[in-house]
RNA sequence: GCGAGAGUGGCGGAAUUGGCAGACGCACUGGAUUUAGGAUCCAGCCCGCUACGCGGUUGGGGGUUCGAGUCCCCCCUCUCGCACCA
């Protein structure tokens, strides 16, 4: 008997599908997109890459095994803050420590015998790549999408540059856990923030597509809020102080006012109310502070300044609150006291009046015995001519009289920020801007471009970039004036390149532009996008509004680049994700020298759903590779036997036996093709198959009219199935069985309704609702017949016991339960 | 605290619309084959019991229904996300 070798024939069928180029898109289907998200290229591939394009990889070769003109690409999200730690530890240029990684890795992928079209392969650190990136930095540049501010951004110890909103997981860094401090810097900006609505609206068009939790992190993130900007008078200053509330209706509850310690008006407030020193101190405190540990308490600080709510005309004092966060609405708040916990804890804190406006259904609150704050809606009282009102109406009217007094605007706020792209560090996409000290800011014109990256470098050992210092770089002429002039030394966040990626794989290579728009129309918007939740709102919501600023400048005409995504989940080891630190990690290489490509892949696709956890287990593996060897002594044994044509015999030729067999395989393609099709469930899908397999193992063919050819069927089909999962030794066992060269050219097998109906069916028979029997009926019998054939049934007379049934529920095709 | 998701054998996990709970795999037990081990094949494998039968069982409690893992209400636990956002 032929021996499974899975080296064998992995290099053989990976070397086949390279010199017949079978993943380039083919034939006039339908097209289909499978993306899934780009590797960064760190030296080594690990078990969750081998999932996540596994995954896509049993979809790209389904869908094309279907019909559908597949598209799947690959590339390398080559730019990034590793290669410069790897350039210092080693001494080796980032680009050459790159390229060698990408070199390696693909390698790895490559025997994995993904369906990868090479011809579209990139790396973003290619200046072919980021050329472009630069040219729509400029063109951003030109529209005001990109701006420069000086503004407080998230310094990240750790990494040596600053970090977008985004990036930062409480107060430290979203990759290691270094700390992120404040600091005050000049940075580019790319104007995310006018696309919050849009942004949040397109949400609407991927329910059903996106996992609920991705929405539902996005939607929060842009954290839409509508309420009232209200303008209090600060008479020591004779100007208004704008506040933000979404609860306008407690207006008349205000006992005080609160703004941030960083805000403007802070110190001209305190020293109007003479304690200017001890304000001093008291904001410096807070200063002091990291957000994590601000968040912690609740304090304050009297300036002795007075505000005037404009409803009432009530002169309430104003105060310093470390809660009030500067970046947020307008950095100050009205306190209400009854009706916001917050302000209620202030309140008690700081002997302060708690004015309950706001009436639960139960009836008006009395301040001495409120607790806790009142948040919910309700009717107003003590609130002027709004009396008797109903919250929600009382928002709308308080609005409309601070509109006619001038005293206030309806607003929405965002908690979404701009999205700050300045990295100071080398490795990354040169911002394509000079400073000029007569024409100042410039960007650099599209003729000069591309800014190239000097790649040649060494990194000094403090890990700074070396970029401000290279004067070839740094220094050049002016554009508009032609004299001395300084290059931005800064670069782009690496989350630009992966936010149009999935663009330029349609038009690799192209030199004339960064996409052609006909490819992107064919191709987009992604068919099926499969990555890992942990960019949920990283890369995905950069993408979304890359895409729509790319639509803006002209490029193309689409806003949401991502049709369906499926989230995977991690693999898991002892316990914990596989981590270095945490010594769990396997090695994908061991595993494909151990058992091979297809073992691997299908323990991957095979052990748990793909959107839950994956628990690695040794013996998982082992039983995905007796599976394998199965299918293959199965199929081998059978081919010395008889080979050749596996197309279905039809029912007519067979006797009973075989024709529920026959059913079987029926039933099989239809389970399989709907799970990997439709559910995205390959853990059934697999199963459904194993059931097969184990049908097809203890059916003796010899015995069954027509027995050989519905042998080769089933087996043909089994093959057929298991393609999507484990290509090399599904093709190899179908030309044993088949003769045929190339199983590609089969296509996806189509189930027979009529096969799935069966010819008798075992029905259940329930008495109040236990199961006391089972009958065997013909498929098509009717209702009736079997409501009596259920009350014949001697052990159901046995537990009627004389009784007259009260109801007889028949279930045609599964039960009957008779009611007593 | 708010939001989302989940709780099913020894384990990973099935059960598409309310209709046979535990598919498939792992582990385990017995048998066959083998000099032995491994591999393979066959059989068993939710729990309890006076065992070809009966009872119980999907985190706990209640409800709707002829019938609930699935629908509704209350509670518990876990995971993830957000966390003074005014």
């Amino acid at each position: 008997m032929k021996f499974y070798d899975p080296s064998v024939i992995e290099k053989k069928w990976q070397c086949h599908w390279q010199d017949n180029d079978s993943f380039k898109p083919a034939g006039d289907g339908t097209p289909y997109y499978q993306l899934e998200m780009f590797p960064y290229p760190s030296g080594r591939i690990h078990m969750g890459h081998v999932r996540n394009y596994t995954i896509g990889d049993v979809l790209a070769r389904f869908h094309a095994a279907r019909g559908r003109r597949v598209f799947h690409p690959m590339g390398w999200d080559a730019f990034g803050l590793p290669a410069e730690a790897a350039a210092i530890e080693r001494g080796v240029a980032p680009a050459s420590w790159t390229r060698s990684n990408i070199e390696e890795m693909k390698k790895q992928l490559g025997r994995l015998g993904f369906s990868y079209d090479p011809g579209t392969e990139l790396a973003t650190c290619d200046v072919d790549y980021y050329r472009w990136e630069q040219l729509f930095f400029v063109q951003m540049l030109e529209r005001g999408i990109a701006y420069r501010k000086s503004a407080v951004v998230n310094w990240c110890e750790g990494c040596g540059t600053v970090l977008a909103n985004e990036q930062v997981d409480g107060d430290s860094c979203w990759r290691g856990h270094s700390p992120v401090t404040p600091r005050e810097l000049d940075q580019w900006f790319l104007k995310i923030t006018d696309y919050a609505d849009e942004l949040l609206d397109g949400l609407d068009e991927l329910k059903g597509k996106w996992p609920d939790k991705v929405l539902t992190m996005q939607r929060n993130w842009i954290g839409r809020s509508e309420g009232v900007e209200v303008f209090f008078e600060l008479p020591a200053l004779g100007e208004p102080l704008k506040v933000f509330t979404t609860r306008v209706d407690t207006l008349f509850g205000a006992t005080f006012v609160c703004i941030a310690p960083e805000h403007p008006a802070a110190m001209k407030l305190a020293e109007a109310g003479g304690r200017e020193k001890e304000a001093r101190e008291f904001v410096a405190a807070v200063a002091a502070r990291s957000n994590v540990e601000r968040a912690q308490g609740k304090q304050g600080f009297d300036t002795g300044s007075r505000a005037v709510n404009p409803v009432n005309g009530e002169e309430i004092p104003v105060f310093l609150g470390d809660f009030v966060l500067m970046g947020y609405g307008t950095g100050a708040v009205m306190s209400v006291p009854a009706h916001d916990q917050r302000d209620f804890e202030f309140a008690r804190g700081n002997c302060i009046a708690v004015r309950p406006v706001i009436a639960p259904p139960a009836g008006p609150l009395v301040a001495t015995d409120m607790t806790e704050a009142m948040v919910e809606d309700g009717i107003l009282h003590d609130s002027g001519d709004f009396d008797g009102l109903a919250s929600s109406d009382a928002r709308e009217g308080i609005c409309a009289q601070l509109v006619k007094m001038q005293r206030g605007r309806a607003v929405v706020n965002y908690r979404l920020r701009d999205w700050g792209i300045s990295r100071q560090r080398y490795w990354g996409c040169p911002i394509p801007v000079i400073y000029c000290d007569s024409c100042g800011t410039v960007a650099v014109p599209e003729k000069d471009l591309p800014v190239v990256l000097p790649e040649d470098i060494t990194m000094p050992p403090s890990g700074a970039s070396p970029l401000a210092s290279l004067t070839g770089f740094a220094q050049v002429s002016c554009p508009g004036c032609g004299g001395e002039a300084r290059r931005e030394t800064d670069t782009m966040d690496t989350f630009m390149e992966s936010s149009w990626y999935f663009l330029r794989y349609t038009s690799a290579g192209d030199e004339q532009r960064p996409f052609d728009p006909a490819a992107v129309a064919e191709w987009l918007p992604v068919s099926q996008y499969v990555g890992g939740v942990e960019h949920a709102v990283l890369h995905l919501l950069y993408s979304r509004f890359f895409t729509r600023v790319l639509r803006d400048l002209g490029w193309l005409d689409l806003s949401e680049p991502f049709g369906e995504l499926l989230t995977q989940g991690m693999v898991i080891k002892d316990g914990s994700k596989m981590s270095k630190s945490k010594g769990n990690v396997v090695d994908p290489d061991e595993l494909i020298e151990r058992y091979g490509a297809d073992t691997a892949r299908l323990f991957s696709v095979f052990a748990a759903p793909p959107e839950k956890d994956l628990e690695w287990s040794e013996k998982g593996v082992e039983g995905a590779s007796r599976f394998i060897s199965r299918v293959w002594r199965q199929v081998v044994v059978a081919a010395e036997e008889t080979s050749g044509d596996c197309s279905d015999p039809g029912p007519e030729s067979l006797d009973e036996e075989g024709r529920r067999l026959r059913g079987v395989v029926h039933e099989t393609i239809q389970r399989v093709s709907h799970d990997v099709g439709a559910r995205l469930r390959f853990n059934t899908a697999i199963a459904a198959i194993m059931e097969l397999v184990n049908e097809y193992q203890s059916a003796d063919f010899t015995a069954l009219a027509d027995g050989e050819r519905l042998h080769r069927f089933g087996l043909g089909t089994v093959l057929l199935l298991l393609g999507p999962f484990v290509p090399h030794v599904a093709n190899e066992l179908w030309g044993e069985l088949t003769g045929q060269e190339d199983m590609n050219q089969q296509g996806w097998p189509v189930h027979d309704e009529a096969a799935l109906l069966r010819e008798s069916i075992e029905i259940v028979l329930q008495v109040n609702g236990k199961i006391r029997s089972r009958i065997q009926v013909s498929a098509d019998i009717d209702r009736d017949e079997l409501g009596r054939l259920a009350l014949a049934d001697s052990r159901v007379i046995a537990y009627l016991d004389g009784a007259d049934p009260r109801k007889v529920v028949v279930v045609p095709g599964r039960l009957v339960n008779v009611v007593i």
